[in-house]
DNA sequence: TCACAACATGAATAATGATTCATGTTTCAC
DNA sequence: GTGAAACATGAATCATTATTCATGTTGTGA
């Protein structure tokens, strides 16, 4: 029950499972995918399943888990080395945009995690809003955007491109990502008014 | 099986079941809130439920549609006689998360609504971004606003308004809602430029 | 090559819970 | 007052599926 492999075989077995899982609970969400789904995806028997993973709510929660390492990378990577917070969320943005279009089940399942896994999902967005925020800060104090509250402005950006990204990368699959980020980012730079 | 009230004790009836759905769903979620649960709430036997709904979806896809209107209704009335834009979005804004405030249970059923009753979620947004969309418009022509794509800018706007709810509200049952609003109305104002 | 741990199988189990339906009860138009 | 339509009941049905387990198979260190 629930064992870490040992071996080279059974790391690819549970790895097998895990990527099988990903494209079962993506496509079908979580109440409608059975193990049964899943090991036939993974070419596996059910019970196999079972070795290494407690049950279903536990795959599903290491997806997430999985996925928020995958996330923060991505992120991580696309901004390392802008100058200027400005343009770090600009090209932030466009990661997380071109990610999600990318692996639009991945990001389906984050999503659901609020509601299948809400402790997985709940860290997922914690961890991120804290890294978030003390980027903001930092370039608050260089002097770089305008005092405010962080913790507030990170998950009002965080939100923001939540949205973008449901609604115009998996709804239309064919939207242009960088006039979007584009528009976002003017409103981010300047704001609304005139 | 599923048949519009004739009388006025079948309109009662069906309304207590739906605030027994709205409780139920409200608090345990989709999934784990049986019909059982529902109508043991609502004091009624089980197929009562089935002579005004098709099912638990249908109930479902109800209440979400049912929110709809109210959400609509609370924005609408709070930006009613805002002079100029800017202050109809940070008294929408304000309304919202008071909202959400309120009747967290409603509002967790219109985001599960994306997972299980697609359809009803989608109609949800899309029609609440219509109308945002217009508004952004016509204070564009009027010159209140920077000039951009404002369906863009409609649904990062919903998006932040919603991450604010969930994490300042639902997550965090004694923030104040002022401050939030404040902060978050300065960036969507001025945006984060120095 | 043996022994043993790790891995794999898939049919059986067992619980769950949505939906149906045969049988009452209430309402109200006439 | 009566009959028919509307409403209400809740126990039985029925399908679905997560999980277990008794039984194999594979790989490897000594």
């Amino acid at each position: 029950m629930a064992v870490r492999p040992k071996t080279t075989r059974g790391q690819a077995r549970r790895d097998q499972i895990l990527r099988a899982a990903e494209t079962v609970f993506g496509t079908m969400g979580y109440a409608d995918a059975s193990i049964a789904d899943i090991t036939r995806e993974a070419r596996t028997a059910q019970g196999t399943l079972y070795i290494y993973f407690r049950g279903k709510d536990e795959i599903f929660a290491e997806l997430v888990a999985e996925m928020g390492r995958l996330t923060r990378d991505v992120i991580a990577r696309a901004v390392a080395k802008c100058d200027g917070r400005l343009e770090a969320e600009r090209r932030g943005l466009e990661a997380f945009l071109r990610f999600v279009a990318e692996r639009p089940e991945l990001y389906r399942i984050v999503e659901e995690a609020r509601f299948v896994a809400p402790a997985a999902y709940r860290d997922y967005f914690t961890r991120f809003a804290r890294a978030y925020r003390q980027q903001l800060e930092r370039a608050q104090r260089a002097g770089e955007i305008r005092p405010g509250n962080c913790e507030v402005r990170a998950w009002a950006l965080m939100g923001l491109a939540k949205a973008l990204g449901e609604r115009f990368v998996l709804w239309d699959r064919d939207t242009d990502i960088e006039e979007v980020v584009a528009v976002a980012f003017d409103m981010i730079e300047h704001g609304l008014a005139a």
